[in-house]
DNA sequence: ATTAATGCAAATTCTTTGCACTAAA
DNA sequence: TTTAGTGCAAAGAATTTGCATTAAT
């Protein structure tokens, strides 16, 4: 479902951008490229025992700042982290089951421009999350009213 | 510049939601009355050395689930509060000077909804917040230019 | 009387920092 | 050998919770 890029790329692109890559540092790469969908950096912490937290957050801050994890701000607020594989995009958050796709709204860039242009309001970026409800729990649901109703 | 309802508007609103509105929490709401654009529960908790932070942020979520006050995501993740004077609006938070202003981008709900369908997704809400700089802090940038260049 | 609301302090959760230490280059 | 990267533990922030107390109704 959400294909992850390989390790190799990713430790590529760190040692491209001037960093090291040792030991602690991959068992947090394999960590996240085992673990689901998002995740959050508090969660893989504790799942490295062997590993500081410190550097867990330290390695997250990095792999956001090139790219390759992007934060997903969840309906209730909490912060959680996920490959990021494209460029600019967003996130559709299941309410239900917190599953989180990726969408790309090619027009919200434009949009927003457009709109914040008129406020004379210089954009440099924005963060929109779509919160809602997945296929599979929205199918439940009408299953459920079926079956009760 | 942002035009907040009258206390007792919203005192009425609290009454009418089932709720008493008693010393501390009109202190709460005088204080946020008086506080700038936009304020942390931290902020105002520490301006009243009289009143509990609980109190400060009981008061705060239910006045969020009141529709009274609105969460802002400012740049760096930390989250403020603000008077929420429209329905559906959202925020341009100046990465510079920290100033909000709302907008209302009518169009933005009918395109994520339009666009999440495609996905098959139910779309409950969705958070958008727009940083770059206020026309203020652009302006100063430009003639900070000017007069070096 | 009954029960919402409060203060306080402790507990949580998430994250950052200081610093001596280890290991790449 | 120089310096990036590390673990640990402590410090922080932003909340939340437990609970006995207070104050509206």
């Amino acid at each position: 479902m959400t294909r992850r890029p390989a390790l190799s790329g990713v430790v590529q692109r760190l040692e491209d951008a001037g960093h090291r890559v040792t030991g602690p540092r991959l068992k947090v790469l394999a960590e996240i490229a085992d673990a689901g969908d998002q995740f959050s950096a508090e969660e893989v912490a504790s799942r490295l025992p062997g590993v500081g937290r410190a550097t867990v957050f330290r390695t997250f801050k990095l792999l956001v700042d090139l790219g390759v994890l992007c934060r997903v701000l969840m309906d209730d607020g909490v912060l959680r982290y996920r490959w990021s594989r494209r460029g600019h995009h967003h996130h559709l958050v299941c309410a239900e089951c917190g599953a989180v796709e990726d969408f790309t709204v090619c027009d919200v860039t434009e949009l927003v421009r457009e709109l914040t242009r008129l406020n004379n309001f210089t954009v440099e970026g924005h963060w929109l999350e779509v919160y809602g409800r997945c296929v599979r729990c929205t199918d439940r649901a009408v299953d459920l009213a079926a079956a009760t109703g």
